[in-house]
DNA sequence: TTGTATGCGTTATCAA
DNA sequence: TTGATAACGCATACAA
């Protein structure tokens, strides 16, 4: 393939009758340079729109001010606003995002680790696919130095930076008010073990159910994995056999959807029959639809938070900081009793 | 920073006691070399894990087998879905996807081109931001040899290839299919020039309006950007300032979003007042809400199309073809007169 | 204050 | 069939 037509340093370099090595320093100030040059280098590299070659910069710095974002889905909407906190935030501090989906399958989330790290970024936001099947490419990338934070969910056995919510406290506080609502035969719909946020909300829930001296039916704990279509089945064939709840607890957004749709498609009400809640997908509430309970996870605060922590183990000199980051959150019921929607 | 610790041509080199060079191409396949150095070059590089350096390998082979793509937003789920197909399908011929965001600003738009042309792309996939404030990077990026493949929108001034619906058509058929259900007073809402699809969409509901001879009211043309916020604004004052609408078709998704909202908000019930219609957002239907009329655009097939043009372009080695695709589309009703939504 | 030399990990072109 | 050498574009230690 023929060669890319950029400026060089070396094209700046010939232009200016220097070499390209004075260039260089003047670009970066360095300190032996005469203002003169710096400012005559710095001019013609403006107006040529001279931009530094990253894989040249990266392959001799060992550094590429690169962060890999790797995510579950798109539709999720906590992380299509916490990408934007990250990518905002990455910017401000000079570091470009690279943005990858796993679609919770390790098998992708593995192709996408093995591609940041051939790419050489610095390091990388994380949110696993559920399961232990990766372990030997984290221990890879931990081995070349690639720095790891996790936000949203987290690894059980490694101790990578964290920004989370408190699952737990947040899921008391969503059962709680389903409870305070007077509501008592509430279901808990999602994976409850296996992925970190999942364990913790499952937990949040029984703190609940006890504080109201609610026995747990163990009939209302229906496991699904966190995609739509998997939790609507679940869902379905839970009212199908006759179990009537009067309100759910969602593990995911997608899952909310998965179950929102099967309760309607089974012709009950939300939130009349059935109360929805789940966690942190604002557009449930911005976009259209029935009324929910909401945990309101801050996400663009969390990318925000994400990227400060990243950066700064990425650019410690001494030893790595292991932080664990909890971000407030807040039960949110937008909508509730506003909207009408006319029967058919 | 330390140098990552990764096996080289270099570290296979020195443990089989050869050179890179003949590692190299041992590794490719090379007609000159023994099939015995073959098989035991392979069998250490397997073991050793050793991955080819990208960095490396692009800057001398100017290629890089990377694509990007560039999306407004996330949120739209035709974005999501394309993304997929685009994903899979380049993966399949030996492409690595960059995914960026542009969130209908043409400043980011142009930094997402930018780090692209940085990172030594071989092709982008582009849906750019409405406006026209782009082209000088365009021009740039065209000189640098980066092929541009246009899907869902095109560009005004350029003849890049792409891979579109029929929008005009697509927005005959979803206008007609409410004029059928004999609404008369339809509002168009979003933007009706710049940016191609809006144009296109607004003639196909003109065509509509004429072809079932009602008169074009202007009131119920009203212009808005692509935001979800906007669109609400929009929708709401038209309806508050007593324009009653009882149909609206929506240029983008977004907008459908924001329509809706401001439609429920005022206590107005879809689609018994209103019908809303819009653009290939599937997850309107699989998600939950108010019944739509909504025009199928096959996200995915039409992300598959977009690689495939965009790869047989870069590959090509004599001129480019320049290929206009057109997907077909499908006019949804799902869920119309199935749910039930109580009031509350 | 500037220039020279070297290397990052590859590949490509020669020579052996 | 394999090895030596140069080059991609940049940065840095060292010499001038």
């Amino acid at each position: 393939m023929a060669p890319r037509n950029k400026v060089t340093l070396k094209k700046i370099a010939e232009l200016l009758k220097v070499t390209p090595a004075t260039v260089s320093k003047a670009l970066h100030d360095s300190s032996d340079i005469s203002d003169a040059m710096r400012k005559k280098v710095k001019k013609t590299a403006d107006k040529l729109g001279y931009r530094p070659n990253i894989l040249a910069r990266t392959l001799i710095q060992h550094r590429s001010f690169l962060l890999g974002v790797i995510i579950p889905d798109l539709r999720i909407s906590f992380f299509s606003e916490s990408s934007r906190g990250i990518y905002e935030r990455a910017r401000k501090r000079n570091y470009e995002t690279i943005l990858m989906v796993h679609d919770e399958k390790h098998e992708i989330e593995k192709e996408n680790l093995e591609f940041l790290s051939d790419l050489h970024v610095d390091g990388i936001l994380l949110n696993p696919a559920p399961g232990k099947f990766n372990y030997d490419v984290y221990d890879k990338l931990v081995e070349e130095g690639i720095q790891i934070v996790c936000y949203d969910r987290k690894l059980d056995d490694y101790n990578f930076p964290s920004v989370t919510i408190d699952d737990r406290k947040a899921s008391y506080i969503l059962t709680c008010e389903m409870l305070r609502l007077r509501r008592r035969k509430i279901l808990f719909l999602g994976p409850n073990k296996g992925i970190s946020v999942a364990r913790e909300r499952y937990l949040g829930y029984l703190d609940a159910l006890s504080a109201y001296k609610v026995a747990l039916n163990p009939d209302y704990v229906i496991p699904s994995d966190l995609s739509q279509t998997h939790s609507y089945e679940k869902m379905k064939s839970a009212l199908d056999r006759g179990i009537e709840p009067d309100a759910v607890v969602c593990v995911g957004a997608l899952v909310a959807y998965g179950a929102g749709n099967a309760i309607l498609d089974s012709g009950l009400s939300i939130p009349d029959d059935i109360i929805l809640g789940e966690f942190g997908d604002n557009d449930i509430n911005s976009r259209l639809g029935v009324p929910f309970l909401t945990i309101n996870q801050n996400p663009y605060k969390i990318g925000q938070a994400a990227v400060d922590l990243l950066v700064q183990n990425i650019e410690a000199k001494e030893k790595v900081v292991s932080e664990h980051i909890i971000i407030e959150t807040k039960l949110l019921r937008r909508e509730y009793g506003i909207r009408r929607h006319r029967s058919v």
